[in-house]
DNA sequence: CCGAATCCAACTCGATACTG
DNA sequence: CAGTATCGAGTTGGATTCGG
């Protein structure tokens, strides 16, 4: 601890990852994964098609919170053109589409698998903090 | 293939990790997370507090892409209310107010680091397949 | 069955101006 | 310095309808 105005009560890193953004203006590569992963829906989708393939009606019932079909057209659209997921359409009647994950994405699931761990791990800290500040300020914009 | 309407064409899921969301409706935890990590900022003052401490305008500066005073504010808030930061408020004049990583948020900075690890592994991958997506769809709505 | 198209509500973010 | 307040643009997501 000692002297100045730092006084912390944790050390500034120790054995922290030092995260490399060397050159500032450069996002640290993050932004393409968050850009992706961060709506409401991809996650989920690459959740279900880590179990397998799948087809659109599938995926949809899969998905938990109920997503539209636009929304579910939208996300493995996006997913598809990142290259995280393979279309295939079979021309029959009625028309049938499977999803499945490409290389990359499967290489994806170690990473989402890691952010559920680390999720359902901190879950009883997240929402009791949550619950103290929302005590400690009842008419907050935050939220 | 046989039966039913379910014939999988690939192994479900050859080394990859299982993801449980067990309780359907669950959303497997992830949601807490995203919708911290998701948004615009957040990862970023993440990534500049695992650093060490900082001054709100010592985050300002160092969060790449040039964030408004507003945005630092509401995201710094809503990281302490998940209880990821800690602020403390120096009543000095003029105001001085640091923020510091809580044990959790350095807990996270593991995370922020696999998923920045895991970006620029496949930052070249993706940028293929966008453009490769791109080129086959000049007029989509996608992206 | 799979999806495209349209319309609309909600939210996010940024710019700007002002305060203790 | 470290915010708060206000306004407006842009984006996201949901509901609904229609088509191949």
């Amino acid at each position: 601890m000692s002297v100045g105005h730092t006084a912390v009560t944790t050390p500034p890193a120790p054995g922290d990852p030092v995260i490399s953004c060397d050159t500032p203006q450069d996002e640290c590569g993050v932004r393409d994964v968050l850009d992706r992963l961060g709506d409401k829906w991809s996650v989920y989708v690459v959740v279900e098609l880590a179990a397998g393939v799948r087809r659109f009606k599938e995926l949809q019932r899969a998905v938990p919170g109920g997503i539209s079909q636009r929304m579910l057209t939208l996300t493995v659209r996006r997913l598809e053109r990142d290259g995280l997921v393979h279309r295939t359409v079979h021309p029959t009647i009625p028309p049938q589409v499977e999803y499945e994950l490409t290389e990359t994405g499967h290489s994806l699931t170690h990473l989402v698998k890691a952010l559920a761990d680390w999720s359902i791990a901190h879950r009883p800290a997240f929402t009791a903090s949550r619950a103290a500040w929302d005590a400690a300020h009842p008419d907050s914009e935050i939220r």
